[in-house]
RNA sequence: GGGCUGAUACUCAAGCGGUCAACGAGGGCAGACUGUAAAUCUGCUGGCUAACGCCUACGAAGGUUCGAACCCUUCUCAGCCCA
């Protein structure tokens, strides 16, 4: 395919550009929202989109079972149903290998899944994972990959690297003769080994696809082994082609991958996190707070420094909140963030109030997309410019 | 005036002689969550202690017993019933 990404400025290793799909372009680094059953939970697409957001992302697996392919065919896929009309990136069902693994039997043809909702039986091939991403309506599709916990060992890592492997070649098969014009990334797998990791990356690069992602991390894996990881991998991965880390993370974690050349995330921690009453409040300014952890992030891993530079973690049903009247961020993207208190808040969740959840999804997000905003600014503003690479 | 039943921690509510600082639920306090089976899950919730442990506790006061939230007596309060 031609190349779809352009690099517009770089700063060390982390890079600013402009993925084009056939549903618009994507500046980045870029944070996907997560809408896996066709949902932001708990918010409309256009205030997501409102928020910032330029894509978003669903899954297979789920929107298979419900409201299921021919639903789907009929009401013009999801982006239609949900009416989102930015770019669409969807899981393969890959992930669900591992988070369902009690319920899925793995074979070479494919996986097949006892459904969670009534147990029926469901066969997913590479094949048949990129002919649902393309009625879904994706514009990116991942291929089917096989996803194993954190901590695996060797042996199973490097056999489920493999089999990756061939299941990404029959993905980009499919994906050639079904649906050329949209756009098919690889996963690289082999756990915390970084010889299969590289092997994965080579592999895939033979391949050649439209983007690279590195799966399988943020699993249950000792931190430290995934920061290695990305560390390398990146640097492995084609120079002109986008990076993707799959599922992460913390927003420090995701100013240190930036750091490290990726381009592309998701993670359902600002909305899952949200619903359980976790808040993510700007610690000053976005723009300084921002620019501040990034310097920090090119020098260091993760570490509570960064993350103390650009947020307050705050469990807003705590006490300690019943008679706070202050706005819950000044600086928030989402509105209401400034408009309305913590007292309010926490009372909402203690009350079980259902727009206790909606108000701090906002706010999540709201920091989320922000935060990956100030940060292409930041790389847009920064030193070597790409025509002097 | 007489009879019956009941009184357990913030609330509701188990327990009916030792294994009870006392099941369970709610409430309260805190924590976790990373390509979403998650509006979910976990821990704590009498006092003191980092912990072992010690102390105070099951309406009140006595009593029986090696030992009582559990048995007995009286009292207080509440509900129901009969005059």
């Amino acid at each position: 395919m031609a190349n779809e990404f352009a690099i517009l400025n770089q700063q060390g290793a982390a890079r600013a550009g402009a993925l084009t799909t056939i549903s618009g372009r994507v500046n980045t680094p870029v944070f996907m929202p997560i809408a896996t059953a066709g949902a932001v939970k708990g918010m409309l697409a256009e205030e997501v989109a409102d928020l910032g957001a330029q894509i978003i992302l669903s899954n297979t697996y789920h929107l298979i079972l419900r409201p299921g392919l021919e639903a789907l065919k009929k009401l013009g896929g999801i982006k239609n149903l949900m009416n989102w009309s930015g770019p669409l990136l969807t899981d393969s069902g890959g992930y669900q290998v591992y988070s369902l693994s009690k319920l899925t039997k793995l074979r070479e043809e494919g996986v097949e899944f006892s459904s969670h909702l009534d147990g029926s039986k469901l066969l997913l091939t590479p094949e048949s994972s990129i002919q649902a991403q393309g009625i879904i309506g994706a514009d990116i599709m991942m291929q089917l990959d096989q996803v194993l916990a954190g901590g695996a060992d060797y042996a199973d890592s490097k056999l489920a690297m493999e089999r990756s492997l061939r299941w990404a070649e029959r993905c980009l098969t499919t994906r050639d003769s079904d649906y050329p014009h949209r756009l098919l990334f690889g996963i690289v797998q082999g756990g915390s080994f970084l010889d299969l990791r590289e092997r994965s990356a080579e592999g895939l690069k033979l391949l050649g696809f439209d983007g690279y992602a590195i799966g399988g991390l943020s699993v249950g894996e000792e931190r430290a082994d995934c920061y290695r990881v990305v560390k390398k991998i990146a640097a492995l991965l084609p120079v002109d082609q986008p990076r993707y880390f799959m599922g992460g993370g913390m927003p420090e974690e995701i100013l240190y991958y930036v750091s490290q050349g990726v381009d592309m995330f998701d993670c359902v921690l600002p909305t899952r996190n949200a619903r359980h009453g976790q808040i993510f409040l700007w610690k000053e300014d976005p723009k300084e707070a921002v620019k501040k952890a990034f310097a920090l992030a090119q020098t260091e891993a993760p570490s509570e420094a960064v993350a103390e530079a650009l947020y307050n973690k705050v469990n807003i049903t705590n006490e300690c909140y019943i008679l706070d009247a202050s706005p819950l961020d000044q600086w928030s993207d989402y509105l209401p963030g400034q408009q309305y208190s913590r007292a309010y808040l926490r009372h909402l969740f203690r009350a079980e109030e259902l727009l206790g959840l909606r108000l701090a999804s906002g706010i999540n997000l709201g920091f989320y997309l922000r935060m990956m905003s100030e940060l292409r600014g930041v790389i847009m503003a920064g030193g070597n410019h790409a025509e002097s690479k």
